[in-house]
DNA sequence: ACTAATGTTGTAGG
DNA sequence: GCCTACAACATTAG
């Protein structure tokens, strides 16, 4: 569900609120999400939260609190508790619920930022356009999977892959080898100006995906390809298409973008 | 009944 | 190591 401008939203939300608070007491009631024993938390003060692709990082004094969302996954810092409520932070001053109703979502306490977080790619918002093109350049699959592949670059889902593509011009099937250096900055270009956007507009909210405070973001407004299928184009008025490309459904104009 | 859904990971094969 | 496909995880909605 949440990507990179989502989860932003979501970390806006919550620092104000809660950099400096104390954690009371942690309750678990789903344990499928909880990936390693929380127990540490308790007592321990919150000293900073970031956003780290897709991932919130709290900083504690004695570890770090991490928490993937999943698909489903909220943070709420305002009840009510529901039947997918999993875990309950009991704060100094209130309470932060953990609700994921499918439950993909992982949390882990740990004493350092964890490896499989160090190990991801660059943030979208930070790569220059010329980190990005040589990044591009050695690789020799597919561009949609590869804007996916959290290794490569982290925080990028299904929805700002399709959206990024399509403002780019660039064809989701097209080897990103071979894009050449003016289309790969183009494509730079359009992510950051689609995250950017999707951020002000406090992301999209498909189904589900609420911030801390239980609103729902404005930017599945202004998608462009996302789950318009057989829909004109904006630009051209082929319909829009979806194909399915690493196993993810995948909305491209066929006159627009090419390879 | 069947399919797809904003995600990740492990396995297998080329 | 890189790339692809597939299954699995658990649940809801069309």
């Amino acid at each position: 569900m949440p990507e990179l401008p989502e989860v932003e939203t979501i970390v806006r939300g919550l620092a104000p609120r809660l950099r400096g608070r104390r954690v009371t007491a942690v309750q678990v009631v789903g344990p499928l999400v909880v990936k390693t024993p929380l127990e540490g938390l308790a007592g321990e003060q919150i000293l900073d939260l970031r956003r780290h692709g897709k991932n919130i990082v709290f900083e504690c004094g004695g570890g770090m609190l991490t928490i993937h969302l999943g698909m489903t996954g909220k943070l709420l810092l305002e009840g009510p508790r529901t039947p997918y409520t999993r875990v309950v932070f009991t704060l100094d001053d209130g309470e932060l619920l953990y609700d994921d109703i499918r439950q993909f979502g992982r949390i882990h306490w740990s004493p350092e930022l964890p490896g499989r977080l160090a190990r991801l790619g660059p943030e979208p918002l930070v790569i220059t356009a010329e980190e990005f093109a040589a990044r591009l350049r050695s690789r020799r699959g597919r561009v949609k999977p590869l804007l996916l592949n959290q290794q490569f670059l982290r925080g990028l889902g299904n929805i700002y892959a399709d959206e990024t593509l399509f403002r780019a011009g660039v064809h989701p099937l097209a080897i990103a080898a071979r894009l050449g250096k003016k289309r790969a900055l183009a494509l730079h270009a359009a992510m950051q100006q689609v995250l950017r956007l999707a951020i002000e507009h406090r992301g999209s909210s498909i189904s589900d995906y609420v911030d801390a405070s239980g609103e729902r973001g404005g930017f599945q407004r202004m998608h462009l390809v996302y789950g318009r299928e057989r829909m004109p184009c904006t630009v051209c008025g082929t319909p829009i298409r979806r194909i399915v490309v690493g196993q993810r459904g995948t909305h491209f104009c066929p006159r627009c973008q090419h390879g």
